[in-house]
DNA sequence: ATCACATGTAATATAATGCTTACACATGAT
DNA sequence: ATCATGTGTAAGCATTATATTACATGTGAT
């Protein structure tokens, strides 16, 4: 019985997570994932997107860690890259970020 | 019972809030509104930052919807600008994102 | 050898964001 | 008049994000 589920705690996690799904290939990205895991060549031709584009994509949600990638070597011998889309549950509403809030330092810039 | 709660229906609607929260200051701003309403210049000198700075962040939160500005005229007559957070609840998961990602065309520069 | 298909990165161009400094205007109190 | 306090915006700059084109590598099948 494994967790894999992502687990969110400072408000950096949270900004990543924002940041990540705040563009629509992204989200698209995520939605194609959450049917069933795909490598990168055939996440490409599905979204219709060069692979430098969407290795750029790729990162921001890897960062996020609500998508994972794994190497395997398929039948014919060729090394894949599959990018599956981990579970997650967040209850996005204004008390996390009053939650949240409370550790962000008015002032950025220095180390309060 | 009025109910002010904000509603998101299109995947624009959730980029544009995902990209809103994707800052920390904005989230922190989010947070700050959380507890009462502040009119700018008092939410400037909480947050440590300069006006120009201000708007720029408030303007993304207004764009997603998720706080909203009205003009008041102060006991001393004076012209104030108040900004309150808005009630909202969204429920983020693989689910949302299949959902959401249905209606993202894989093209997003033609019309598909 | 060359093709089909998989991996990845480097270099570049363009657009958008984040931030600062400097303005401008209005009102009430001194 | 000028100060304190409120409103807002315009211009410039530095950095980051987005997107393209071109390149380099490896395997198995023909």
């Amino acid at each position: 019985m494994e967790n894999d589920s992502l687990i969110l705690s400072s408000h950096e996690d949270y900004t990543k997570l924002f940041d990540a799904l705040s563009h629509p290939m992204r989200i698209k990205i995520a939605g194609v994932l959450s049917e069933k895991r795909r490598y990168v060549s055939e996440l490409a031709k599905i979204m219709h997107m060069s692979r430098p584009l969407l290795y750029i994509h790729l990162k921001k949600l890897e960062e996020a860690a609500i998508v994972t990638g794994s190497y395997e070597i398929s039948e014919s011998g060729k090394s894949m890259k599959y990018y599956a889309l981990r579970p997650f549950a967040v209850r996005l509403t204004p008390e996390l970020l009053a939650e949240l809030s409370k550790t962000i330092p008015v002032d950025l810039k220095s180390n309060d």
